[in-house]
DNA sequence: CGGGCTTACGGTGTGCGTAAATATC
DNA sequence: GATATTTACGCACACCGTAAGCCCG
């Protein structure tokens, strides 16, 4: 698992959809796609239902997103704090 | 910034030496010393103090590890609840 | 049928290891 | 002078994008 997975999991989630998200990420949508499965067969569940109109969250997906957000949140307010220091 | 260089970075703090954290990783000492260089780049100062024997935390490196080590955490979490869950 | 996710397939950037250089005690 | 970190260099792997395939509404 890598941040980039999280990233691309979290875009997913907010967007409901694969394309959207792809879109906002800047990466093509199979780039995209391979990287959640990836994502998905390491955990051990499938994290969205993809239900053909609209993509949404598992259960197993709520779970992972939930503490997901937390840590890229305190990942990047580790790199804001460790900017302001600035000390050697 | 990638979960690679907080699982590094983590290492290097706790083994105080690359040459050991090294050895614990399973990589060797010179891609260690890369990364750890790319990901103190990324956040603009020096994480540890090279003191020729002994390495040590830099200000700014203790206040990054102490939300990296939350955030590892976090997600060791999130993996392990939704392996719990396994639900659909 | 049409939009959207997945699978297939090459190309390329980057992380890795080995080897050489530099620095500190 | 020895141990430890850094720099140099080539390679291999994995991410990425394009193209083709599949599935659901």
């Amino acid at each position: 698992m890598e941040l980039r997975h999280l990233r691309y999991f979290m875009a997913v989630a907010s967007a409901q959809s694969f394309t959207k998200a792809a879109a906002a990420l800047h990466v093509s949508q199979p780039s995209l796609s391979v990287q959640i499965r990836a994502l998905e067969d390491e955990l051990g569940s499938r994290l969205f239902d993809r239900l053909g109109r609209k993509v949404s969250l598992t259960q197993a997906g709520e779970v992972f997103h939930d503490h997901a957000e937390r840590a890229v949140r305190e990942l990047e307010r580790a790199a804001q704090l460790v900017r302001e220091v600035h000390g050697a």
